[in-house]
DNA sequence: CTGTTAACGCAACTGAGTTGCAAAAGTAAT
DNA sequence: ATTACTTTTGCAACTCAGTTGCGTTAACAG
């Protein structure tokens, strides 16, 4: 459905997430950008990245918005690596997890997806 | 250290964490609230009851902040529920979970606590 | 009752994320 | 290329959760 233009500005974003595989706040990418675009086509551009399944966002512990990109086949309708992440507490850094964790079935409820965010100290940090 | 004093306000939100056993939104609280207090004494009181273990707190999948009781015996230094939480994506609803789901390992790293939120359709909404 | 200090109300602020609209840039067909 | 159509962008203004500073009020200990 989404016929994504190749504009500049989605060619820029697109290549930070090539080079760089970690996940990546909207607010350190508004300032990493602040001179290429305006943050409303930032927000604008990842809400179309996600929807045509090229990344996935999350929340972190703060309540801010993360994305990175999908490795495991999503689509559209389908994001296959709703995956664990990883937020250390002293730098800020967020990875994805390729672990997966088992989710339990709770009684009278239909679980769609989950958003599990594990928190702790990095590699670099301690 | 935190001498928490039995003022009126304390004492409102008290009632409301001790009649209803589901966790609840701050701005659910303030809209509550509205006409017995303002919303930064509501924001404060939430803050002084967690540092006293008596409620904890976390994100949903928007990213607001809810409130709940704790229950297994948490302290101001440890918060021994940090449970997994589920959030109908119909009616918003958020209930604490009992069940534990084991957080493996990882690393290089040190997990400290971790934030577990399961989005689905509740009882009620199915 | 009095003095101390925590707690409160208010207003102004911060900062992430959103919206409306006119201008600019892709894209496809002529 | 030029044209016509549609998506995308920039800008400015907005929304709303959460915070801060400060003067006033009210717990509580002595």
């Amino acid at each position: 459905m989404g016929v994504i233009r190749k504009t500049k500005s989605v060619q820029i974003i697109l290549d930070i997430f090539n080079e760089n595989k970690d996940a990546i706040s909207v607010v350190k990418l508004i300032d990493l950008l602040k001179n290429e675009m305006n943050k409303t086509t930032i927000y604008r551009i990842l809400e179309r990245l996600e929807n045509d399944g090229i990344v996935h966002s999350f929340m972190d512990k703060d309540g801010l918005k993360w994305y990175a990109t999908c490795t495991n086949g999503c689509t559209a309708s389908h994001h296959s690596d709703i995956h664990p992440h990883f937020q250390c507490q002293d730098c800020g850094k967020v990875d994805c997890l390729t672990i997966t964790m088992n989710i339990p079935k709770i009684p009278n409820r239909t679980i769609a997806f989950s958003q599990i965010l594990l928190i702790g100290t990095c590699e670099n940090c301690l």
